[in-house]
DNA sequence: GCTTAGGTAACTGAGTTTGTTACAAATTGA
DNA sequence: TCAATTTGTAACAAACTCAGTTACCTAAGC
């Protein structure tokens, strides 16, 4: 899995975008908010942008500013835009032994095991909203 | 999360004993059949005696053996053993901006995101044991 | 056409991870 | 007691990942 701060950071920016006053906060504003670079919002506001989930604006003015209402946005949206799949463990990166019927099919049986935890995790992720997100952090 | 190959590494590992004549593997047989040094699997099996898992045996004859039946070992004790707690993605490594609202619980909010997916995954790993995997392998 | 802000490439430093060598410590058996 | 075997462990190397940074190009607005 990835155990960057890709999901954490966006998260953290698509919530600023959506409890911002017009909607819309360029890449300092942001990257201050989140204590980055800016150059580090941009990379994560073009994978962002290809997932649909927001739209940037060049020039003088412009910004990012979420693509839909924030209930309509869910984490496992956001996971995947940043991080790609999920992925808890790393792959067997050697060619096991073919000899002993473990080498033989191991890899298999590890996707398998993968694919389980990416679909629990995925649903898990999939109830949960920009919206509820931004409701939590209000509360507290 | 771990995007490191301990897991998958230790399942191996543990089938391959679980499936062995006698029970018994060293660990320079347990690395020819991984495919990787005796040095890591050595690591590894420290991890895994942490947890009970199995039991290593110093001198002329020793190795590592299974501590319990197959069965009695689940994929969720594994992973713990090997790779920690279950995380899905890397914490908010910046002190985010007092000053918003965002900055201020963002930290929180995605604790009990990711403890979410943590439980779900675990859930599910629970409940396959190393037996099934085994049973698995000599299936393909 | 000047200014502003995103898009992008290149590089750095820190950290992680697997693999490797070397050796100490423990155990067995002669 | 001694020699052989095997785990335990430290130390280091090479590859990789990742956030951060600098610099410059491109597009948009006034």
């Amino acid at each position: 899995m990835a155990q960057n701060c890709r999901f954490a950071f966006a998260v953290h920016v698509l919530s600023s975008l959506a409890l911002s006053e017009d909607g819309a906060m360029n890449s300092e504003q942001l990257a201050e908010t989140v204590n980055t670079n800016p150059v580090v919002i941009r990379r994560l506001l073009l994978d962002l942008r290809e997932a649909n989930l927001l739209i940037t604006q060049r020039g003088p003015g412009g910004g990012a500013k979420l693509a839909c209402p924030s209930s309509q946005i869910s984490l496992a949206q956001i996971f995947k835009a940043v991080s790609g799949e999920f992925q808890l463990f790393g792959e067997h990166p050697n060619e096991p032994a073919k000899g002993c019927c473990v080498g033989r099919s191991i890899k298999l049986v590890l996707e398998d095991v993968a694919q389980k935890a990416a679909r629990c995790v995925e649903k898990e992720y999939a109830a949960i909203s920009l919206a509820d997100v931004v409701h939590q952090l209000q509360e507290k």
